[in-house]
RNA sequence: GGCGAGGUAGCUCAGGUGGUCAGAGCGCAGGAUUCAUAACCCUGAGGUCGGGAGUUCAAGUCUCCCUCUCGCUACCA
């Protein structure tokens, strides 16, 4: 079951966003952006397609975001779900459905999901017993947990590993076990969950991906499958013990809800369900008939989940179709910095539509030419602006307008007769007549930046010809000249109207307004298929400038915001961690902290962050290994002053025993810096007190 | 450390199955032009395709080693 051939619909699938914050350009480039314009390309030929999205707004990290702010996960995901699908409107990402996963529908639709799978007997069931806190209210992962260790009695042990011996442990066998979260003391309660396992459907995926899709897939997706079926699939849990998310419908379920990830792909079934209901639609056929392509658009961190595990789980149901391909984009760049939520450095898609008020082609174009398709690019605001200034306005926007002004000044804006075709003019129009195969071509194979090319060329192709037959020229010795040079450039014009859809669909619109064409007229294939778009004599509106120059001064303005940002982030950066419960003198006397020279270090082997180091105590020369190895070469820092907590209980890390531990801090960068002494004459052996 | 993806002209990037594959756009230099948003059009310079070894009549394109970047993962009290 490879690709399909020739399909009888197509159902596009665009990332859920998660609702923990707004859109930024990296999620437009990598999802939102490519799987626009492949579904309007797909509207333009005519295809039965529709384009499905929807917000993820379950699991830990929002109900963990609520708790910190004081507000309920309803509030967080209303905000930001209103922030994303306004935002998405405005920009022109065409979802024929937007929905969201706290819809009623999508709880019903992956309520009776699990429940179909749970008769049929697909998932393992496994009963522990957990630790529970009382006064939170939920169960507690192991490193939430602290107490006694039972092999040597420290009393700091936590839930899954005691540092003083370092034995492994289960946070069950604690003695006198706490809370982290409050304090509390956790009862005791079992737990059931349900897992899905991934190896059964191992042979099949191997098959389906490797096999079938292997020549008709990226190879970053390819390599990313390959990785994780070569590595064994295991059991993954599709349950969770939490408050927030899709309670879990099946007996011994209560308190529990659906694993985000069991439930967010999903929400793509989901959202077509609403949308047949609210067409009056059959949503079947878009997920089961054999004839529809299935295609996701998601980003390189969303592998695993559309291409291992969600198929499985379709597989499962049984009766789904499976995804015809999965295009996921490496990552965007900006200004040679990582995108960060939370380090504000992105560019947001709400502030843009603000600040560049009636520009979304201009950021869609500058997306597409520029997107990550093969490997991480780099989003920069003056590439942004030269793809604008020297693309868009120059060759594009220009292009239209010699040939509009020309129209009006010659023929008061009617499309003139043609006389006689000359072989350029034969050659422009058999030209224009290929592009839209040109153009099907790259986009049907995913390749959206080939297809921005392309676009432009054909206004190239435009502006050449126009350049080649000099009608203002000729306009005074030979007039017929002009009338059929006028009509070919005219026919040139319109099937940039018709072509630029799917990319610039603003401009698209603005210029069959320019040209009055009937914008709901199907033309794709009619640009290569028909005579002309624009007969003789059919009268043009009013001429008007498709795109504006950007000033230098704009684009200072965006560069300033995020030299801001960097300042800012120097400051806030760190998160400055809650002071931590009272000690008692006692407690802090029992540190026994000294001045220490390093006088050896080496890398660990088959470590990356790992040093060990000989440090000089004044007691002795003992060992310490330390996870600083990605901030300081070893030679570097020999001969250092450094403060070291001597009697803390040896620990085996990598096979050596470190005997210490070296205190470090960081700078506003992240970077390691050492905890010593002031002056340089300070004796190994000290006591800090 | 393991796995995956990348390292190609100043910049951003294309280059199925090895033999016009050394390319495009921007930037730069020169020229031409004035219908057009000082735009368009033409010409040109520029790279030992991350480094090294190998397979081959022939290698960005295959194999091995090294190195750098990004992602996942391990290890980081």
């Amino acid at each position: 079951m490879a690709q399909i051939k020739s399909p009888s619909r197509y159902t596009v699938t665009a990332a859920l966003p998660y609702t923990n914050g707004p859109i930024h350009i990296g999620h437009l480039a990598g999802v939102y952006v490519p799987a626009d314009i492949y579904v309007r390309y797909l509207r333009a030929r005519g295809r039965d397609v529709i384009f499905i999205g929807g917000s993820d707004e379950h699991g830990v990290a929002i109900s963990m975001k609520a708790r910190k702010e004081g507000v309920s996960p309803k509030e967080i995901i209303d905000k930001y779900h209103g922030i994303i699908k306004d935002s998405f409107a405005e920009f022109g990402i065409s979802f024929d459905n937007y929905s969201r996963t706290s819809a009623p529908i999508h709880h019903r639709t992956a309520s009776d999901f699990f429940k179909k799978l749970y008769k049929q007997g697909d998932f393992l069931e496994e009963e522990t017993e957990q630790l529970y806190d009382e006064s939170a209210d939920q169960f507690l992962a192991d490193r939430f947990v602290v107490g006694t260790c039972p092999k040597c009695g420290h009393t700091e042990a936590f839930g899954d590993q005691c540092e003083k011996c370092g034995s492994s442990l289960n946070a069950t066998d604690l003695i006198d076990p706490k809370s982290t979260i409050t304090g509390s003391v956790p009862s005791l309660r079992k737990t059931k969950h349900w897992f899905l396992p991934l190896e059964r459907y191992e042979d099949f995926l191997r098959k389906w991906i490797l096999e079938d899709h292997k020549t008709d897939w990226k190879p970053n997706v390819l390599g990313q499958c390959k990785s994780w079926l070569d590595d064994g699939l295991r059991p993954r849990a599709v349950t969770r013990d939490l408050d927030w998310g899709i309670p879990v419908p099946v007996e011994g379920g209560a308190g529990k809800v659906l694993y985000v990830w069991f439930d967010a792909p999903i929400g793509y079934i989901s959202s077509t369900v609403e949308w047949a209901k609210r067409e009056g639609r059959d949503w079947e056929p878009y997920w089961k008939d054999k004839g529809t392509k299935l295609v996701h658009f998601i980003g390189k961190d969303n592998i695993v989940f559309h291409c291992i595990i969600f198929p499985s789980m379709l597989k499962a149901h049984g009766g789904y179709v499976l995804p015809d391909n999965v295009p996921a984009n490496e990552f965007l760049n900006l200004e040679g910095n990582k995108l960060s939520t939370s380090k504000n450095w992105a560019v947001w898609l709400h502030e843009y539509l603000l600040e560049f008020r009636g520009m979304q082609d201009v950021l869609r174009y500058a997306l597409t030419t520029n997107a990550p398709e093969t490997k991480d690019n780099d989003f920069t605001w003056k590439d942004f602006q030269a793809r604008n200034n020297n693309e868009l306005v120059a060759i594009f926007g220009n292009f239209i307008n010699r040939v509009t002004v020309l129209t009006h000044k010659y023929y008061q804006g009617t499309v003139p007769q043609p006389i006689e075709f000359k072989n350029v003019d034969r050659e422009a129009l058999e030209a224009v007549k290929g592009f839209p195969g040109i153009l099907s071509d790259s986009l049907e194979r995913y390749r959206f930046r080939e297809a921005g090319q392309e676009l432009m060329n054909l206004a190239r192709l435009g502006n050449k010809y126009l350049a080649d037959e000099e009608p203002w020229k000729l306009i005074m010795t030979d007039p017929d000249r002009v009338r059929t040079i006028m009509y070919v450039a005219l026919q040139i014009a319109s099937a940039l109207a018709v072509l630029s859809e799917p990319i610039l669909p603003f401009s698209s619109a603005k210029l069959k307004g320019i040209l009055k064409l009937d914008p709901k007229r199907d033309d794709w294939d009619g640009v290569s298929q028909e005579e002309a778009l624009l007969p003789a004599g059919h009268t043009l509106g009013e001429s008007e400038l498709l795109f504006r120059k950007i000033e230098d001064g704009e684009i200072q303005k965006q560069l300033d915001k995020l030299e801001a940002t960097k300042k800012t982030n120097a400051h806030m950066y760190r998160e400055t961690s809650p002071q931590k419960e009272t000690i008692s003198f006692d407690d802090f006397a029992k540190m026994d902290l000294r001045v220490g020279t390093i006088i050896e270090a080496e890398k660990m082997p088959k470590a990356n962050k790992l040093l060990v180091l000989k440090v000089d105590t004044g007691l002795d020369v003992r060992t310490i290994v330390s996870g600083i190895a990605e901030s300081f070469d070893p030679s570097e820092i020999i001969g250092k002053k450094v403060t070291v907590l001597v009697n803390l209980a040896p620990r085996k890390l990598r096979g050596v025993e470190s005997q210490g531990m070296i205190l470090m801090t960081r700078d506003p960068e992240g970077k390691l810096v050492f905890m010593n002494p002031d002056r340089e004459q300070v004796d190994n052996g000290e006591t800090i007190d």
